[in-house]
RNA sequence: GCGGCCGUAGCUCAGCUGGAUAGAGCACCAGACUUCGAAUCUGGUGGUCGCGCGUUCGAAUCGCGCCGGCCGCACCA
């Protein structure tokens, strides 16, 4: 039970249930649950094992918790077991066993708090997925973050993912596009073009850029008499029908390729990309055998998939309209089966919120083809409302300009970016306010996360400074603090108070943390950790420095000959400690994919010099 | 109308696979520094967990009903 983890916790107390059982003080087959106390009164671990099993047991649940507790109060590593309310168990462990556990993240370093890996169904996390008709937005941004930092937890918790990003790169939308960037190539040559009357076509600036890029593309090469000329391919360009293939090519081609290069800027990569072209290839034949085992029927000239009943849908769905053109939702199923047949035991959505409806379409779909409805999840994302100072930001879609995810990056930065989008449950709203996320101050979360961060390494960085300047045996203790090979060990007394053993138990919570924020698809969890972390390091260490003159470190402004007196055991131990809390935010932020700097960069009006 | 999500402190939200006195940040009020990173920290004010009924030893958490808000109900994607 090196590790104090609740799954630690929950072998013990078996163990202990167990011996009961064969000394005929039990007789029912309860799998006790151990969960970590809520308050420090109720101590490190509480089990609810007397309330639960007490109706099998046909006995008060204080009487069993008694005989529990006698149990385990027998074990070395447990300092105190009290029964508590209606029938608790609440244990506590030895402060130096949290000391000493201290050295699992201290030999993981950034790998603290991941798991081995799980023999079990490889999972498939699809997000974003956005139509390659213009530029990310920043609800796209969400989606994206949430879904990366998603597939990083899961692989902490030991599953085998895959990150995939599904293209829709066929049908009327790109096609629309296609049209648009004809009409705009048109305009470049005559101005007085006139542009669409109706609502379908793309109007963004984007629009115009792809349309002068167009000449140049691979797309129309060979087009124009003499390629050198310019303006002569343009010409020839705009001469073509609007709803030329090249056009559609062209555009679709440049946003995939600025979605991808936005993506990446966001550090959010893939695995595997597939294609709705590419699924429609094999669309016929799958869906002609479904007709032929009764599971699709046309009507109307068009072609439905038997859906209605399984998952609450009330009616079949059209996979093949009267005109012959496959819907979205025949593709989209083809290529969800697809990915069971790939192996996947688990296939994870991240989808607007907008799109909940879907749902059981699809997985009425699934129902039809003969797989498990629930083997789809999907998290549904709520919409961002982007603010300045409280302020509403004015995201007009009508003008066809909006804030897109890129002006967004650019202007607040990718880690204020990410960490702000991991800050709320994914089904709940999210205020996003930019000139907070930007602002070097306390109240500015991301700032306090990486500041605390920092500070940390500021510390161990004065250490080692100080190893230079300090006396033999003390250069000893620093090393030791500071994890170098060689040096005499520190004993766990030496890390003697209360918030000390606080801060270390909370450490290595963490394994814990990844594993029910992998379980319940909630990233966020990772970020309140760090930023609970983080808040009670600074809590402790502003205490020590200035209510109990007790620093880690001596203050510069002591003399040479007060060293000599320093408890350097005692900052051996908190230096070791310090390394193992900043390993855990490291580790935490790793999964949000949010950076851990080891300096903050001095702004130019909150310098300490000139504030005085 | 049918279905989904939401309703927790003045504001923004955690907590929801039932657990022991409901938490955080912001805001507001009152404090702590001649700095190992004060770009920090401490304390306080503040809540009928939308309302009602039920299940349970125990409900913010589960079920039902109502109220209020958002969203979806395409041979669009």
């Amino acid at each position: 039970m090196a590790n104090f983890t609740s799954q630690d916790l929950g072998k013990l107390v078996q163990e202990a249930v167990d011996r009961l059982r064969e000394r005929g003080e039990l007789t029912s087959r309860t799998t006790p649950q151990v969960t970590r106390a809520k308050s420090e009164e109720h101590g490190d671990f509480t089990t609810n094992f007397a309330m639960v099993a007490a109706k099998a047991e046909q006995r008060k649940p204080r009487e069993l918790a008694e005989a529990l507790a006698k149990e385990l109060a027998r074990h070395p590593d447990i300092a105190d077991v009290q029964v508590a309310g209606p029938g608790f168990v609440n244990l506590r462990l030895r402060p130096e066993n949290w000391v000493r556990a201290l050295d699992l993240p201290l030999a993981q370093g950034e790998r603290f708090g991941s798991h081995a890996p799980r023999e079990e169904a490889p999972i498939v996390v699809e997000f974003v997925s956005a139509n390659p008709t213009g530029p990310l937005h920043v609800g796209h941004g969400r989606g994206a973050v949430v879904g990366d930092a998603l597939v990083r937890l899961l692989r902490a918790a030991g599953q085998r993912v895959t990150a995939e990003y599904y293209w829709n790169d066929r049908g009327r939308q790109v096609r629309e596009l296609g049209r648009s960037v004809a009409v705009r190539v048109r305009q470049l040559v005559d101005p007085s073009t006139p542009l669409p009357t109706d609502e379908n076509w793309y109007r963004g600036d984007y629009v115009c850029d792809l349309a002068r890029e167009a000449p140049a593309s691979a797309q129309f090469a060979g087009l124009a008499a003499d390629e050198t000329d310019e303006a002569a391919r343009l010409r020839a360009l705009a001469a073509l029908p609007e709803d030329d293939e090249r056009f559609t090519a062209h555009g679709r081609e440049r946003m995939q390729s600025a979605i991808l290069a936005t993506l990446a800027k966001l550090r959010v990569g893939f695995e595997y990309q597939e294609s709705e072209r590419r699924i429609a290839e094999s669309i016929a034949g799958f869906y002609a055998e479904l007709e032929r085992r009764g599971l699709a029927r046309v009507r109307d000239g068009a072609l439905f998939l038997a859906t209605e009943g399984k998952e609450g849908e009330d009616k079949d769905r059209v996979v093949r309209k009267s005109d012959g053109e496959w819907t979205y939702f025949a593709t989209d199923l083809l290529y969800h089966a697809d990915k069971l047949r790939r192996g996947f035991g688990r296939m994870i959505n991240i989808w607007g919120a907008d799109h909940h409806g879907y749902i059981p379409r699809m997985r009425a779909g699934l129902g039809v083809l003969g797989h498990p409805p629930r083997t789809l999840e999907v998290l549904l994302v709520q919409m961002v409302n982007l603010l300045s100072d409280g302020q509403p930001v004015k995201m007009s879609k009508r003008s066809g300009d909006f804030v897109t995810l890129d002006e967004l990056i650019d202007e607040v930065g990718v880690d204020a970016t990410r960490y702000i989008f991991l800050t709320r449950r994914h089904d709940s709203q999210l205020d996003f306010d930019i000139a907070l996320a930007k602002r070097r101050t306390l109240d500015n979360p991301v700032f306090y996360a990486q500041y605390g961060h920092a500070r940390l390494s500021a510390i161990l960085r004065r250490a080692e400074e100080l190893a230079g300047l300090v006396p033999e045996g003390a250069r000893d203790r620093l090393a030791a603090g500071l994890g170098r090979p060689g040096a005499a060990p520190i004993p766990e007394s030496a890390l003697a108070l209360p918030e000390e053993h606080r801060l270390a138990r909370r450490v290595l919570t963490l394994p814990d943390a990844v594993l029910e924020a992998a379980e319940a698809r909630e990233p966020h969890r990772i970020v309140y950790f760090v930023q609970e972390l983080s808040q009670a390091f600074q809590s402790y260490y502003t205490a020590r420095w200035k209510q109990h003159d007790d620093p880690v470190l001596p203050p510069t402004r002591l003399a040479r000959e007060a060293l000599a007196g320093w408890d350097w055991e005692r900052t051996a131990a908190r230096l070791r400690w310090i390394r193992a809390i900043r390993t855990a935010v490291r580790a935490a932020l790793g999964i949000a994919g949010v950076e851990a700097p080891d300096r903050m960069e001095w702004s130019e009006d909150g310098d300490r010099e000139e504030g005085g």
